[in-house]
DNA sequence: CCTATTTGTCTATTGATATAGACAACCATA
DNA sequence: TATGGTTGTCTATATCAATAGACAAATAGG
């Protein structure tokens, strides 16, 4: 849509074969090149750069899975389109991907019961000094991850959630065995942000790169709030659909 | 909410100084520092390098307005929180930011007449060669860019509506003045990725800034498209709120 | 089987980042 | 006015990022 200028910038703190990898990799997800990336040569003139930086943009895109490398050949695109993930007041990770890829899981990676703070105490309506459930988790699709997530439960009400999690990988499936057939969106705040040491390793980003963050809670069909929750997307695979 | 791991990244393509930087202004949005900023050498020894680096990134938001440095006091917090945008099916931009600042409008940058490419025509809905009118717009509030927006209005309703835009600073009273009473989003989808060189002009940023990219429809009461648009805001001073 | 095209590897050099230490300038306050 | 805490400036050195050029290795096509 927008017609991009070439020239990329220096001493910004941001190296070149970074800025070009990203610029890329965008290039890339608006469709730009169909199949076959321009050979280095040409990349490095429309850049403005030496060949060499070049190559190590496409090397960072290989090591992200991004581009695949053949000598003589060519270096050709691996991964091409993002995932469109629909929010709304009946958002679920399980329904969000419908038809985009096959396989989806979600994985626990951690489980706490804390005091909840301030911020919880406020979203989820709790008294002062009530305990909440930390769940992180990871969400994956098609063997990729996908987004990564902090939540809180009431602990009076979601007492063993994780472990319902952890089996079923489903928050939707867990809730249910609590008893709340159904769920709801009240509110979510999308911000975004370079990806946290954390993040980078658990959504297999190179850092730098950069999370869509959502924080929003889901109320029962009574109203009353029954999740407080921050995910973070990879930004370079998936973008938000409000509708 | 996540407690933020300490250590910064070395040879990550993004510069020490650049990564402290985003990280001292992601806390200050996050009301980390109340007023001021703990000194150089904490800092220093709080993230594990130098004091020049350090120095190197405090001088960088300083340039950017967020910070400002006294000689023998400390270094203070000029700007704090992020404003928040809400998205939903009645957004407007001059109701969007009500009671969070003072001063609001719209500037023209450029415009155009030109045809409609693919992606264009399925949005609005016209039909094959038809033109329409591009507008090139940047919002402020309180004298700060806030957003930079690319539009497309169909060039046969809306023939000469970068004039009304331009008088008014506003869409809203620029569809007013076409007969178009009120009109409704009806689908948003949101990403986010590095800025482009223009738009850090535009938004006043400094390189390597990341910025959220709305990309959505407008329909009139009769549910015909009236507007295409892509708007990009820096993902520093605004987050997006989704009811 | 040759040739042009393309990615891969090596060496050398320059410029930008980062570290280290020392000290000056300024401020608040005891 | 003396002292401790803070930002500002300078010099020197080491490491990383980027440029430059040359050639090897693999592939595709005549």
């Amino acid at each position: 849509m927008t017609r991009e200028a070439a020239r990329v910038q220096r001493r910004s703190g941001i190296a070149l074969w970074r800025q070009i990898a990203d610029r890329i990799r965008l290039a890339i997800g608006a469709g730009e090149f169909s199949e076959r990336l321009p050979p280095e040569v040409d990349l490095a003139e429309r850049f403005g750069v030496n060949r060499h930086t070049v190559r190590s943009a496409i090397s960072a895109l290989v090591q992200e899975g991004v581009l695949r490398a053949e000598q003589g050949r060519g270096t050709f695109i691996e991964r091409k389109r993002k995932l469109a993930y629909p929010i709304g007041a009946r958002t679920r990770f399980s329904e969000g991907l419908q038809g985009q890829t096959r396989d989806r899981r979600g994985i626990l990676l951690a489980h706490e019961v804390v005091e909840a703070d301030q911020t919880t105490i406020e979203a989820l309506g709790l008294s002062e000094g009530a305990t909440v459930v930390r769940l992180e988790t990871l969400s994956e699709a098609d063997g990729r991850p996908i987004s990564r997530a902090t939540s809180f439960f009431p602990a009076h009400r979601f007492g063993n959630i994780e472990g319902h999690y952890a089996e079923t990988g489903s928050i939707t499936s867990a809730l249910k065995a609590y008893g709340v057939p159904d769920y709801f969106r009240r509110s979510t705040v999308i911000s975004a942000r370079h990806a946290s040491d954390a993040d980078l390793a658990d959504l297999k980003l190179s850092p730098g790169a950069i999370v869509l963050v959502t924080v929003y809670v889901n109320v029962d069909p009574d109203g009353k709030p029954v999740q407080f929750s921050e995910t973070r997307f990879a930004a370079d695979v998936v973008e938000l659909s409000v509708s």
